[in-house]
RNA sequence: GGGCGCGUAGCUCAGCGGAAGAGCACCUCCUUGACAUGGAGGGGGUCACAGGUUCGAUCCCUGUCGCGCCCACCA
């Protein structure tokens, strides 16, 4: 048996503190764990289990633990520390992201704060080993914030996207997909970030909703004297950048639309430009939109680089990599325009900026009498998601992965239900996307990466290979003779190692045993913001290299809001940082909070007000905890709850059991909210509410066989306890199974522990009966006498109690007096004149208080109890008397039904009968 | 424009075909030997609206209104 053994060598102090302080409690847990060692897969006590894995959404090592990663991890860890006391062989892959734009960014910011030598000063190498410095200083920032909150995961096998295993498997699937014509080189427009000066993907472009204007300009027709008071002189293309005009290679009209079908083949004369651009039909053109006409930029536009695809129209480019104007000495622009004092000024504005363009140019169309006019218009514009600048559409060379054909095996084993998402409806969000995808632009214009393994010759052909030596065997073959190359100054994207995470901390491409015993892993626990970032790549390379799926289950949560439902955000500063919540309230509580808050279809807010509330969940563990340790009450080893003899215990072990099931089934289906809640019922509300309070007659009282069986089992409940909360609230549960350790016999840390609780046998329906009618006449009396404002000690008659109620009140006597502050428990035929009469699942009840209550008000209480009785009937009655209820109605609803009508007459009998009663005592 | 989700107690949310629930907040009372980070009791809801299906609808269907998110779209 594993993990380090607690019993009389522990060194925690008796007895237990009258509060628990989980900063003194929970680094001195961690460590035990860590010397136990039982987080690590594999171990050799578990080597015939069943494997359970999971990989953990690897955080930016630049990160620091937000709520998110709070949240993503507690989940994870929930059901890490349930398969592990199941016994299951787990596996919680950790380590981090080197995460390409955030660090480089980084590190950059953190130069020029330091008025060090920018990037481009220092040069790669230099910036490189600077960058790796900073990750040895601070990347390991995240991990030990995920250990305060208790992770789980198996440190041992930490793992990070750029370490030498890691790059080896990019560099292999690059090179595979290469070949397999997967990956390929390709001249397109790319979304662009000027200010980061590289491309990124689709995904990483923000749609910003703006408020702009669209431009209507006027293009003078070719061969006619421009006359802005004669339309038939130009065309108007109305255009939200107008900037881009000065790369337009062709004004696009509808082949059906007749206000233009005449100009069709006719040219235009570029403003500021003087470019003869023909005027062409193409059906992208909408003539409801705008004017109908469409200025057409190839360089500059998604749609307009198709619609010159088309037409083989030029593509011009007038921007610098960062969205300057750049005219002068700009072969594509220069191209075919004749010299002119327009040109000459058009000219002058090179190196403005795009936004500055804008300005000048329209002012110089304004002048012209070009504009026709000017409508605000508010539309979508592509903001990057790091830089948050304007992107622009960019005619450059980047590396593409065919994504479509990858999507096609990844859409299948989601149909297949190979892998199923839970919630279920996020399949649908994953369909609309891969049946849609477009190819994946993964080379980025970085430092910080993997760089691409191609290599150019000469004449610019490619070579790509594992390694430049392999590279240059293969050019050299090629060139027949020893040439030079030049290496691909790119890295890839991010999310391309991410994608293979699954399997390359596995081992991958080398055959390892964890690979075969931990691939597929069991779920993936994420949010929906990654699902296309990383769920749906990791389920194409799972696919493709490993023939398998990377997950089974995707189990998807969304956001952590602030206690009033907003986003959190530094902006806004309501920011809630884990690790102070932590340092207040503990981590257990953070965790239990958390997972009781998480509903599917809903952001999970989260307020100090609940954490607090959970901790005091935690106190009040704690507390019962120190009551049964007070009482003696040790664990006996071998106890066998089945052969418990007390009602009141076999009651507990009957709720137990149930509460097991309960919490059991809810993990099974991720329904975290509903197994915290669960368990937060059973532990206050059963045990502490009722169990402990009714025990506590028979732990002080004389010694016996009901006392030292009620010690053993409420030892064995707190256990079962300790157990079911312990993948919630690990240190608290760790910590009072060490502490209850040394009252008995030894046994492993909880952690360690291969004992899920699977309380079968226990379900004691009669012991539920009994119980259940104590709690409910204590429950009842206790509501008289707050109604009444009653705190003497009174007497308790019971009327006309049939032998087994009789036999329970004497059996609970004690109970009844202490908890419902009883002075006597006598039976009579009837209750006495005067009293108030209680109905407790079909018995009447009698408190005498003739002179104490004020009859007027027990005869309008009655009375009220008699209203719903008679609504009960009436509503029963109904569904009785509807011939069409009782023909096509379930068996046995209609048997309910009528059983009801027994009940509620039965009822309302009783509370005649003391109506009756009251009336005789006037 | 396409898709998804949500409107249930003051707040946050469960329930999803057979008599409206929890936590918090609120009100009243209580320092009794586990716990005032506590105990006892209580008030509070035409389950967004309108139709339909059904013996029966908070729950299923359709529509309307409101809120949120995702994708696409710089004419």
């Amino acid at each position: 048996m594993s993990g380090v053994w607690f019993g009389r060598t522990s060194k925690i102090a008796m007895p237990i503190d009258k509060t628990y302080q989980p900063s003194e409690v929970e680094g001195r847990i961690s460590r035990t764990w860590e010397q136990a060692d039982a987080f690590r897969a594999g171990r050799p006590e578990r080597a015939g289990a069943k494997p359970y894995s999971i990989v953990i959404p690897p955080p930016n090592v630049t990160g620091s633990l937000h709520m998110g990663h709070a949240l993503n991890n507690t989940l994870q860890d929930i059901l890490c520390r349930f398969e592990r006391m199941r016994g299951r062989d787990v596996l919680w892959q950790p380590g981090t992201d080197h995460a390409g734009i955030a660090t480089q960014m980084v590190v950059e910011r953190q130069l020029m704060e330091r008025q060090q030598p920018g990037r481009r000063e220092m040069g790669r190498e230099a910036f490189l080993k600077r960058v790796w410095e900073w990750k040895a200083e601070s990347g390991g920032t995240i991990v030990n914030q995920l250990k305060r909150l208790g992770a789980s995961c198996d440190w041992s096998r930490e793992r990070f996207t750029m370490d030498e295993g890691l790059s080896r498997a990019v560099l292999k699937v690059f090179v595979e997909l290469y070949r397999a014509g997967l990956i390929y080189k390709d001249k397109r427009l790319v979304n662009w970030d000027p200010k980061l000066l590289t491309a990124i993907s689709d995904l990483e472009v923000v749609q910003v909703e703006t408020r702009g204007h669209l431009w209507h300009l006027r293009y003078p027709i070719e061969g006619k004297i421009f006359d802005p008071n004669d339309p038939s002189t130009f065309i108007v293309v109305a255009t939200t950048r107008p900037e881009t005009m000065l790369g337009d290679t062709a004004v696009a009209v509808h082949p059906d639309d007749e206000r233009y079908e005449k100009l069709v083949g006719k040219h235009v004369t570029l403003p500021l430009v003087g470019r003869k651009i023909p005027i062409i039909a193409d059906e992208y053109s909408d003539p409801e939109k705008g004017s109908g006409a469409v200025k057409i930029t190839p360089a500059h536009d998604f749609n307009d680089f198709e619609v010159g695809k088309r037409h083989k129209l030029p593509q011009i480019n007038i921007f610098s990599v960062e969205a300057k104007l750049q005219l002068k000495d700009n072969a594509e622009f220069l191209d075919g325009v004749a010299k002119s004092p327009d040109l000459d000024a058009t000219l002058a504005m090179h190196g403005s900026d795009r936004f500055a363009a804008r300005k000048a140019i329209l002012a110089r169309l304004e002048d012209k009498g070009l504009i026709e006019k000017i409508e605000p218009q508010s539309h979508v514009v592509p903001h990057g998601d790091r830089s948050n600048v304007v992107i622009e559409p960019y005619l450059t060379d980047q590396w593409y992965v065919n994504a479509k054909e990858l999507a096609k095996p990844a859409i299948a084993a989601v149909r297949q239900g190979k892998t199923r998402f839970i919630p279920k409806n996020w399949e649908t969000t994953y369909f609309n996307w891969m049946e849609n995808i477009q190819p994946w632009c993964i080379s980025r214009q970085l430092w910080w990466g993997h760089q691409i393994p191609a290599w150019y010759g000469p004449d610019g052909k490619e070579f790509v290979a594992i390694s430049e030596a392999e590279a240059q065997s293969d050019a050299d073959k090629h060139y027949g003779k020893k040439t030079a190359l030049k290496r691909d100054e790119d890295v890839l994207d991010t999310w391309f190692s991410s994608a293979l995470w699954p399997f390359s901390t596995l081992g991958w491409p080398d055959k390892t045993r964890e690979l075969d015993r931990y691939y597929p892993t069991a779920t993936l626990v994420t949010g929906f913001d990654i699902i296309f970032f990383w769920v749906a790549r990791m389920m194409m390379m799972g696919l493709h290299f490993e023939k398998d799926v990377p997950f089974h289950d995707v189990y998807i949560h969304r956001l952590v809001r602030d206690a009033s439902g907003a986003k959190m955000s530094k902006s806004k500063g309501n920011v809630v940082d884990p690790l102070g919540v932590i340092d207040e309230f503990g981590a257990d509580a953070l965790r239990f909070t958390l997972a009781r808050n998480v509903a599917p279809g809903h952001d999970i807010r989260l307020g100090p007000q609940d954490v607090e509330n959970n901790r005091n969940f935690a106190t009040k563990l704690w507390n019962a905890a120190r009551f049964v340790e007070f009482n003696g009450a040790a664990r006996v080893e071998g106890f066998d709850p089945k052969t418990a003899k007390e009602t009141l215990n076999r009651w507990i072990a009957h709720e137990t059991a149930k509460a097991a099931a309960e919490i059991t089934r809810s993990i099974e289906t991720y329904d975290f909210g509903g197994a915290a809640g669960a368990a937060y019922r059973f532990v206050w509300n059963v045990y502490c509410d009722w169990y402990v309070e009714l025990s506590k007659p028979l732990l002080t009282g004389p010694d016996g066989a009901a006392k030292d069986e009620t010690r053993a089992m409420a030892a064995w409940a707190l256990d079962e306890i300790l157990k079911l909360l312990h993948p919630f609230m690990p240190f608290i549960t760790e910590e009072l199974w060490a502490v209850t350790a040394e009252q008995g016999p030894q046994r492993p840390q909880l952690l360690a522990l291969s004992g899920w609780s699977r309380l079968d046998g226990l379900a004691d329906d009669k012991a539920e009966a009994e119980i259940g009618w104590v709690i409910e006449l204590i429950t009842a009396i206790r509501s008289i006498r707050a109604e009444m404002s009653i705190t003497a000690a009174i007497p308790l008659v019971l009327a006309g109690a049939s032998a087994e109620t009789s036999a329970r009140a004497t059996r609970w006597a004690e109970f009844i007096k202490r908890l419902a502050r009883v002075s006597e428990i006598s039976s009579a035929a009837a209750a006495p004149q005067g009293s108030v009469q209680l109905v407790v699942r079909g018995e009447v009840a009698a408190l005498p208080l003739k002179g104490v209550i004020d009859l007027a008000v027990e005869r309008a209480r009655l009375a009220k109890e008699m209203q719903r009785a008679d609504a009960d009937i009436a509503r029963v009655d109904a569904k009785l008397g509807n011939a069409n209820f009782v023909a096509r109605a379930p068996e046995e609803v209609v048997e309910e039904e009528k059983e009801k009508r027994g009940e509620a007459l039965g009822r309302k009998t009783k509370i005649a009968e003391a109506l009756e009663r009251l009336k005789g005592a006037v």
